[in-house]
DNA sequence: CATGTTAATGTAAGCGCTTTCATAAAAGTA
DNA sequence: TACTTTTATGAAAGCGCTTACATTAACATG
């Protein structure tokens, strides 16, 4: 930086501003400055910067796995809101576990991350105050908390599970069944489920629980489970791809689906409706979810504190062919 | 730092050592640095380390699209690696526009990140001797070059696509179509089958192009455009998305698979081996590839230099119900 | 024309660490 | 015992920027 300013024949500081306030300088100045820059390749510090300004520019995204489509579109609609924004992304996954989104979240404050974004509203103990006393902006998703660690913005997962029960009973089907993952979402979406089957007088729920994360052949072996043990007339999947793999469970054994087996997914992944039979299923916005969290952390960072700290983005479920 | 130097009765460069080299320092001031930070939730900043240091330690990984396995996949690996050795990961996304590609670089430059993971082989103009100029060591994923920027771990997309052309023409089928992106590496896959078609007397190969990031649907469009300017007697698609999207739509067709049209896939996602009827499809490994990327990053970056320059994790051909 | 304003630039301090380099004490060696 | 070597610590400098604050010149105001 010292070189262009003695290239350009101003101070160090006018070349600072140059670039990051150049309406602050004449237009002779500042073409002078960005010629020697050019000149000279220089590629500013944003290291040095970041330490001088303490604004470090990057917003931390921590999802339990980004080999999941129903995470990385989220990741991927935050990336294009702090893209434009001159931000960058810090990825973390957790692999469904609270200790390391707990070490994820201690080494992304070490790095001083303008902000955060977490998945889910539960967390290690102790990791709430942690971050509550940095004070920076914390976006929770994918669920939804009437007192979130900051802000939040996602959907009730007790009520999408809740609606999918209904939404089945409501086309007459009994004997429903579950199929999902053990971390807490697809857990509440499970409660969210059962008492949705309980108040349509649809009974219990039989429950197969795969580890995550999901794939179409844990989706098919959970349902031969369910199928071998009871006789679900429909099952509710926690995500798409378990659905799918229901599905196709479903082809070989030449069960006709939704005659035979009602099949509902979750999400609405692109696989949904392309596959055959298409696949009714709860569609949640994922991308949206990251833009929104984006939009959110952009307008406090830029001194807005009147944000909103709940935000819920809803569901709808979307009727296909499968259910 | 200083306050914790000021409790535990030391000067602040032993505070940084109990960090950063806990073993150069005698039993007892370590014990007593360390109930210092804890007591004073000492949170180290790193970015004031990595301006002293010179070493961020962060690794930049650069993908068309995080919304897509294929590449999630690769990411995925190489944050396993990259956080078993204390590096963070940026990410960026180029949604295939090589421009973008170019900006991210730069910004990422700018942060001084330690490595860099890009994906192809194929880049903007400059970009290479940008990127040669600040020295740091660089992999580039999911295809394979004599003349990598600096090192490249993959394999190769034009011997993977005669590869499955070969197979196909094995097979004993012939009129075969070809559906795929336009980007750079699934362009190359479709040379090598054209390539291999040509080689196994296949004659010519009708192909359709889809727009990215691909779905199933889009794989189903595209069938139904082929079959109707065509009778094509097996079809590759460029991933296993598309290939689904094709399988469906034969389905919906009645067609049956393979006897009326042979599908074949690219990549072998979880949802290829799920999928009725299972899919034959070309198994590359993307995970190991993010994992390669890691360590060799991480050799170069612990100053072994005779790291190998190129690295073919090959691809095998796994062979399923649907071709 | 003296006075207050604004615009354009510069000076100095310092962000919170790590890296030499120096020093003192402890340990090994002949 | 006198010496070299090793181990444990500290002092000082500086990484490459940004942010007050100060200064100067240009401009407007009555």
């Amino acid at each position: 930086m010292e070189d262009v300013a003695r290239a350009a024949g101003v101070s160090i500081v006018t070349v600072s501003r140059a670039i990051n306030s150049p309406d602050k300088l004449s237009p002779a100045t500042l073409r002078a400055v960005r010629v020697a820059i050019e000149q000279l390749r220089y590629v500013p510090n944003l290291t040095a910067g970041s330490l001088a300004s303490r604004r470090s520019r990057i917003i931390a995204v921590i999802v339990p796995t980004i080999a999941n489509s129903i995470f990385s579109d989220t990741v991927d609609g935050l990336a294009q809101t702090l893209v434009q924004h001159g931000y960058q992304l810090l990825l973390g996954q957790t692999h469904y576990r609270l200790e390391e989104e707990a070490a994820l979240v201690d080494a992304f404050l070490g790095r001083r991350v303008d902000g955060l974004v977490l998945t889910g509203v539960k967390h290690a103990r102790g990791l709430r105050a942690r971050i509550q006393r940095v004070g920076i902006p914390v976006i929770e998703t994918w669920d939804l908390t009437p007192r979130p660690i900051d802000m939040v913005v996602g959907f009730s997962n007790h009520a999408a599970g809740r609606a999918a029960a209904r939404y089945l009973v409501a086309k007459g089907y009994r004997a429903l069944a579950f199929i999902g993952g053990g971390d807490d979402r697809s857990t509440t979406r499970l409660e969210g489920f059962r008492d949705g089957a309980r108040e349509g007088g649809a009974g219990e729920v039989a429950a197969a629980l795969v580890p995550a994360p999901s794939s179409p052949a844990d989706g098919a072996a959970a349902l031969a489970g369910l199928l071998a043990s009871g006789r679900p007339r429909a099952v509710f999947c926690s995500n798409d791809m378990l659905a799918a793999g229901a599905l196709f469970e479903c082809a070989r054994r030449r069960m006709a689906v939704p005659d035979h087996l009602a099949v509902m997914g979750f999400a609405d992944l692109p696989i949904a409706a392309g596959i055959e039979p298409s696949l009714t299923t709860v569609q949640v916005r994922a991308t949206e979810m990251g833009q929104r969290a984006g939009e959110l952390l952009m307008q406090r960072l830029a001194g807005d504190s009147t944000t909103q700290r709940i935000v819920d983005l809803g569901y709808a479920i979307v009727e296909r062919a499968s259910a």
